[in-house]
DNA sequence: TTAAAAGATGGAGCCGACTCCATGTCAACA
DNA sequence: TGTTGACATGGAGTCGGCTCCATCTTTTAA
């Protein structure tokens, strides 16, 4: 699939989908200069949309990504190697408490939404009976 | 409470709350060309942050406020005015499927971040057996 | 009362995430 | 084989949401 077909099939421009490629969240093979998609650039660029949607900037998607592969779990790891690793479990835990804490204000949001659709409703229905000409 | 104050109990910059003024979400009271601020719009502050996480834009933040606040439920309506609260129904009730749709992804994302945080500390447990010096 | 701190204002600048444009290259089909 | 449509590339521009700066005014405390 070229990036004409690829754009159409995932609702990104050609332009995004080539930005994506310079932020790394995307490789599609490369033949003679131009660039072809598969099914699993269709699954990464679904995976982007919703962290997106929950707040990820693109940067922590790469990351969420780097770390979500093929990890050589068979490893040696150096001094260096492990207090990183120390680092980016401390991200992803809070990460994951921002999680918890979004999904908290969802659940207000939620109510909130539904206050408003509640209080139309009302206002509309009084209309109605008043303005019933039929 | 003056905006240094409110900047430092808020954690936003004086020029972020003054740019959410001029956004319409801020009013605060102004006397001497200084602006005072109160507990209302600590509240109000905190409700921004809140949906700025779950991915509302300012402009859509103010319509949900406009909305929330104090509507005249006993006005007449016009048929424009019918008319609009209609599309604003609509608008309302796709946010809140986006809401529940948000909720979902959270639920996966939360997945993806506990295998993250497995693998990692798969990876530095067999460091540690392996490099255990003491 | 006056100096220094805090606040106000207007405009420029920045960053992330695109989007647009001009120009050049490749490919697919008649 | 030529031509037309799709693709590539580099750079500029846009938009939301701030952030910084210079300059000016008000407040506050010694």
């Amino acid at each position: 699939m070229k990036i004409g077909e690829f754009a159409i099939c995932t609702g990104l421009s050609k332009d995004t989908i080539r930005y994506y490629e310079k932020m790394n969240l995307l490789q599609p093979e490369i033949k003679n200069k131009h660039r072809y998609y598969n099914k699993k650039d269709i699954d990464i660029v679904e995976a982007i949309l919703k962290l997106k949607q929950t707040g990820f900037s693109l940067q922590e998607i790469k990351m969420l990504f780097d770390w979500s592969g093929n990890i050589d779990q068979n490893k040696k790891l150096t001094k260096e190697e492990i207090q990183n690793l120390l680092e980016i479990k401390v991200i992803f835990q809070e990460k994951y408490e921002q999680m918890l804490q979004r999904e908290h204000q969802l659940k207000q949001i939620k109510q909130v939404l539904l206050n408003i659709d509640n209080k139309i409703k009302h206002l509309l229905e009084k209309n109605k009976e008043e303005n019933c000409w039929f």
